[in-house]
DNA sequence: GTATCTGCAAAACATTTGCAATTCT
DNA sequence: AGAATTGCAAATGTTTTGCAGATAC
């Protein structure tokens, strides 16, 4: 696996030891984690940990253009450092949160001419392939 | 104009003073107000009002199919009772959030093959097209 | 040695819950 | 009267802030 601590620095961000590990997990868990799965997947590892610091640590990961938020919950922000553009489709039966592709341009057409696009997410909710198909 | 209370009884919903009053709001009010702005504007005319009403009231609208909760932001809940499929846009420069037209069909194209969509939200952040020119 | 980073504790908000008072039929 | 609705006050849960101690260059 290539050097997080280098990625960090080419991105702006000292790479302290909290934010490698930080970095690492979002990198390993693409399952969208929210502060709480994140500081509880780490306080392990880093006794000392603090939730401020995770909060600290992945405003300055969206700041930096490194991850970015999904509110697709209402009551809790998730997090991924997947930064290819796509959709995220929530499951409300196994509450999963999976990614698919999305022709953006596609889907505008005409719409928005003269407005400067800057983030774009699309968000579906209903009843994922695998839980249909137990069912 | 047309009888709130009729519609509202049409949708399984019992018209009290203050559901009228919430869902008049949120037709005169198409700009995606807050659980704070219903109650700050309603205050006025219904002073005994109260938030948990105004947040009680809504999640019936929801759950009854005639309103939807937009998570565009990340810490607040905004609502809309315009209950055709359109996007949301966010400008960044006058916070405000303008509707648009989506195909999305278009934009899923054979991605989600076998799962069930339910719902379906497009939020789009930047610049918008009066805050370009103006600059 | 000076900047920055970390993390505790407290504060700030948005939202939910319990329950008693009110309203409606 | 009886059932639903309202609204206050307290609780909950997430995120932010202030600041003192630790760490890094």
């Amino acid at each position: 696996m290539y050097d997080v601590g280098e990625f960090l620095k080419t991105n702006g961000i000292k790479p302290s030891y909290q934010r490698i590990k930080i970095y690492e997990f979002l990198m390993n868990n693409k399952e969208h984690p929210t502060v709480e799965n994140i500081y509880h997947a780490l306080n392990g590892k880093i006794p000392t940990l603090s939730k401020t610091t995770v909060y600290n640590t992945l405003k300055i990961f969206i700041d930096k253009g490194i991850a970015m938020a999904i509110t697709i919950d209402d009551n809790e922000v998730r997090f991924d450092a997947h930064m290819d553009l796509h959709g995220h489709f929530k499951c409300e039966h196994c509450h999963q949160i999976i990614d698919f592709n999305v022709n953006f341009e596609g889907a505008l057409g005409d719409a928005l001419e003269g407005f400067e696009v800057l983030e774009q997410q699309m968000f579906l909710y209903g009843i994922c392939k695998t839980c249909r198909e137990e069912s």
